[in-house]
DNA sequence: AACCCGGGGCA
DNA sequence: TGCCCAGGGTT
């Protein structure tokens, strides 16, 4: 456990230093719970770079939790689409719901209460609770855990339970009483910044004079890295179905599993009897965690198609399409679509 | 503890 | 191409 004097040190270099060099962000212009709330969950794996206009256009359109509450599903989604972890839009819609019910439209302060909102784990109330109501409370993201694991040389693993804990113990030690928000942040930013994942900036660091791993000349042993993934490589067709009046076909997904109440281009269509399989308009590679995907895209006519689509299947015209939640592989299928001449099969 | 869940940026 | 990102929930 860290010492007295390096807390106060971490306490006072780091607050003086984000002040100074923090990222102008639209979700540090305000101190309203429900902005701090979407900003933490958008911000949920997912870079600043990637969240910051989808937050700005969330917000032009849920501009409040009563906003967010009275929305149907699908609207939220299609603001989402293209995030990703598209459960989380699910949870901050149900938890939005909780939220106008239970607790007046007031985004609780209390831990146990926004433990007890969907999506949001203890980072996220940790987050909330220190930056918008100014309560000591620690955060552990993958930012502070690196951070701490070089500064204090301490080899715990993400992926342990027993490790993750005493490094809570470490981020529940070190945010002040004082400015909590500020501290928190100022330890990501650090990480975001100076102590990033590869080749950090050491000689920019502010806290480099008492950095352990940097002292010890191990910067690079810390953190313990996690277990490999292995890669899976997957194929998959995707249709793109016109008809005369120029709509497309789009298939609804399930809503369990992956990418749940998304819209994607159907995956089979019936072909004509006694034709064999086309040729594909093209191809486009496509990653989502550990699978990466090659996708052969099919454009099929509906003279052609000898089948109705079933129930879960719409014939939308291009312009409406911005309405509807599409994952964005079915995104990237319909842009190559638009690039090739029609062919029919 | 292991697994599932998107997508993008960058070395 | 592989790795990581302001994690949470389920099994």
């Amino acid at each position: 456990m860290p010492d007295r004097d390096s807390i106060a040190y971490l306490r006072r270099v780091l607050i003086r230093w984000y002040r100074a060099s923090r990222r102008d962000l639209p979700w540090r212009r305000t101190k309203d719970p429900y902005r701090i709330w979407l900003s933490e969950i958008m911000l949920q794996q997912t870079r600043v770079a990637a969240a910051t206009s989808y937050y700005r256009r969330f917000l032009h359109r849920f501009p409040t939790v009563q906003s967010l509450a009275a929305a149907p599903i699908d609207e939220v989604l299609a603001e989402w689409a293209g995030l990703g972890y598209y459960r989380r839009a699910r949870h901050l819609k149900a938890a939005a719901e909780i939220v106008m019910e239970v607790h007046g439209g007031r985004v609780p302060s209390e831990e146990m209460q926004l433990l007890a909102l969907p999506g949001i784990g203890r980072y996220t109330a940790g987050a909330i609770r220190s930056i918008a109501f100014d309560l000591r409370a620690p955060i552990l993201d993958g930012n502070v855990h690196r951070v701490t694991a070089r500064f204090f040389r301490m080899s715990g693993r993400w992926t342990s339970v027993s490790d993750r804990k005493e490094f809570w113990s470490v981020a529940d030690a070190l945010v002040p009483q004082t400015n909590p928000g500020d501290f928190n942040q100022a330890m990501m930013e650090w990480g975001a910044l100076i102590c990033t994942p590869k080749s950090p900036d050491c000689s920019h660091c502010p806290v480099r004079k008492r950095c352990g791993a940097l002292a010890s000349n191990s910067v690079d042993q810390f953190p313990t890295p996690r277990p490999k993934v292995e890669m899976v490589r997957v194929s998959r067709a995707l249709y793109v179905v016109s008809d005369k009046e120029g709509r497309v076909l789009i298939k609804r997904r399930p809503d369990s599993g992956r990418m749940a109440g998304m819209w994607d281009l159907p995956e089979t269509v019936p072909s004509p009897v006694g034709q064999q399989e086309p040729e594909p308009i093209g191809r486009f590679g496509h990653s989502i965690l550990n699978k990466r995907y090659r996708i052969d895209v099919y454009q099929v006519s509906t003279k052609n198609l000898n089948k109705l689509p079933g129930e879960d299947h719409e014939w939308v015209a291009r312009e409406k399409l911005t309405e509807y939640p599409l994952t964005t592989m079915a995104k990237k299928g319909l842009e190559l679509a638009d690039r090739q001449q029609p062919r029919l099969i």
